[in-house]
RNA sequence: GCGCCCGUAGCUCAGCUGGAUAGAGCAACGGCCUUCUAAGCCGUGGGUCGCAGGUUCGAAUCCUGCCGGGCGCGCCA
């Protein structure tokens, strides 16, 4: 059950009945500070302006016609005209009894597109991937979690002109003798030579570019000699996905070559409804929508002069393809912020073409850089980028020395197991916890030192729950108990437990996981202090009390656990 | 030139359709381990919310103009 959905329809009701229009809203909201009650209805001001009345005095008619018997036990009136409401200790503990082991759905079901990660396969994966991959299969977990169909689709970039110099590095190693596998063990590398080769040999550039004609046009021997570098090159990817924990795999590819052959259809389509035309030799889709103050159209480019498409031309392709193949009712592309102006192209003229009707959301969700310490992009010291696996490799193994000098019970398996979820847990969860649309300050010393809003805190909440129920002999999982409520922290985390649904419902409506990192973080604080101020095992407590503290603990635990999961963090026994 | 984004405590960040005295963490300082894991808890200090106007009962939040920073703008993806 979401209070504050209860809250607001019983304001609305007595709203209504009070005689304001429906227009206004009860605005409730949770109070800041606990002198003003644990919730707040801030409606009465803005309609008392409406109906130009005293808005204290509009608020009483409020309260004179507000049902919250066994919800709230005080109500009052305060300062211009705020409605503070006292949740009833009862009414939290018998909605935390009767919270099922399920959860309540959506409840208009959707099948939900969600572009994210879509490396380049010309190279390894770098920092520059890990917001894409991380913020999209956080979104598509919790859509997934409210019930929708998600289509995860990884749109990987194996289709450029680097990849004719890539196939022409290929076949020179390969005809000298070496093998496919050596010569692509390192990609950086292999691409480096690639490039090397390309600007300076003038016959090497001639055969690559030769080789990107053959290719797209489906000549078998430089498609063979592709496959084999898109094959070493994806399971490359595929680890990468393996080791973040991030649900993406082979069948979620749908990368850029497989919209080779609509490519064209596309541009026929667009210039049939009149929406491409020719300009200086290439073929363009003006865009008066998004024009400037001077009344200029923006422009986008759906055809080189020279024949060859671009992306904007097989995003449309895809768009097409997720709206009459895969049905897609809203499609999320998880995509840098500095593509925000192609974004809005493509959905721009998607809409003209009619590729995507009005029924079929289509939500661009634009992130920031990730930047060093200096406040510059992040770089190696020596200037390079940072290669993911590298970036993975550090974090666990930075986890690992940590938890080397913090504990000597585990054993080295229990190490390597921990320093995995913990290492790359804190990286996802510093990148997950920031609002996306910044950039933000890449800090292994802040994400490592496992101390406030880190991912370590959580999990080490969820172990300290679980070493509760190991030293109580009680399986967790077959508990089961009243909740009784006394203890100012036992509401306090009681509060916090009911706010689970709503939060899930507005990252899945708007699209910002950090929302929910915040709330997994307020969640685990809560338990940390009642944990110091509510002892549960000791001999002196009350069995009423110590039931009741179980099952608040288990409650957390399954919470904090369910919220990680949702963003992709798991979470361990000990550590 | 045009367009988008950002500016909140020393640092990193929250701040929910405009709400009450702007909140966390880190760092600093002071307490709490023979008692369920001290990666913890409790407390103290620290902010002209970039600047100036405007809208109103009320503005960090909305509008306008400046200042400062980042990014993008027809043949790369």
């Amino acid at each position: 059950m979401r209070i504050k959905e209860l809250l607001n329809q019983r304001f609305s009701a007595a709203m209504q009945a009070a005689g304001i229009p429906n227009e206004c809203s009860p605005i409730l909201a949770l109070s800041g500070k606990p002198q003003f009650g644990d919730y707040q209805a801030n409606g009465a001001m803005g309609a008392a302006k409406r109906l130009k009345t005293n808005p204290r005095e509009l608020a009483q008619k409020i309260l004179d016609n507000l049902d919250l018997d066994g919800i709230a036990d005080k109500l009052e009136i305060a300062g211009p005209g705020f409605i503070n409401i006292y949740l009833s200790d009862s009414f939290l503990a018998t909605t935390l009894d009767q919270r099922a082991t399920g959860h309540t759905h959506a409840s208009n079901f959707q099948t939900i597109v969600v572009d994210y990660s879509s490396p380049n396969l010309a190279k390894e994966m770098h920092v520059g991937h890990l917001r894409s991959t991380i913020i999209g299969d956080a979104m598509a977990r919790v859509l997934e979690y409210q019930g929708h169909t998600i289509i995860r689709q990884n749109h990987m970039g194996d289709w450029g002109t680097q990849f004719g110099m890539l196939i022409a590095e290929l076949e020179q190693q390969l005809s000298g003798g070496e093998q496919a596998e050596l010569a692509l063990n390192d990609l950086e590398i292999f691409y480096q030579q690639s490039k090397k080769h390309f600007d300076e040999d003038q016959e090497f550039a001639n055969t690559a570019r030769a080789y990107v004609v053959k290719l797209q046009s489906g000549d078998q021997h430089c498609r063979t000699l592709w496959q084999k570098f898109i094959q070493v090159s994806v399971a490359h990817n595929l680890e990468i996905y393996k080791q973040l924990n991030v649900g993406l795999g082979e069948k979620h590819i749908m990368p850029e070559s497989a919209y080779n052959d609509d490519l064209q259809n596309v541009l026929d389509d667009l210039t049939a409804k009149g929406l491409a035309v020719e300009s200086e030799g290439a073929k363009v889709v003006f865009l008066e929508e998004l024009a400037d103050k001077n009344g200029q159209p923006s422009a986008m480019i759906v055809q080189k002069s020279g024949g060859g498409f671009l992306y904007a031309t097989s995003d449309l392709a895809a768009m097409r393809y997720r709206v009459n193949k895969l049905k897609a009712n809203r499609i999320i592309y998880s995509i840098d912020a500095r593509q925000s102006l192609h974004m809005k192209q493509v959905f721009t003229a998607a809409r003209k073409a009619g590729y995507a009707p009005e029924g079929v959301a289509l939500e661009h969700h634009p992130f920031g850089t990730m930047m060093g310490k200096d406040g510059k992009p992040f770089k190696t010291r020596s200037g390079g980028t940072v290669k993911l696996a590298d970036l993975l490799v550090e974090a666990v193994e930075r986890a690992r020395r940590l938890l080397r000098d913090k504990n000597t019970d585990l054993s080295e398996d229990d190490i390597n197991n921990i320093a995995r979820k913990v290492g790359i847990g804190a990286i996802k969860y510093a990148d997950l916890s920031k609002t996306r649309t910044n950039d933000y300050i890449f800090d292994w010393d802040a994400m490592m030192s496992f101390e406030g809003n880190t991912a370590p805190y959580l999990q080490y909440a969820y172990t300290r729950i679980r070493s509760i129920f190991r030293k109580a002999h009680i399986d967790p999982q077959n508990f089961n108990a009243p909740v009784n409520i006394v203890e100012p922290q036992e509401k306090n985390l009681a509060m916090k437990l009911l706010q689970f649904e709503e939060i899930v419902d507005q990252v899945a409506s708007e699209g910002y996981p950090h929302i929910l990192c915040n709330y997994i973080y307020e969640l685990a604080s809560a338990f940390m202090s009642f944990y110091e101020h509510c002892p549960i095992l000791k001999d002196d407590i009350a069995k009423q009390a110590q039931i009741s503290r179980l099952q608040l603990s288990k409650l957390t635990s399954e919470t904090i656990a369910k919220g990680l999961d949702l963003l992709g963090i798991e979470v361990m026994e000990k550590m």
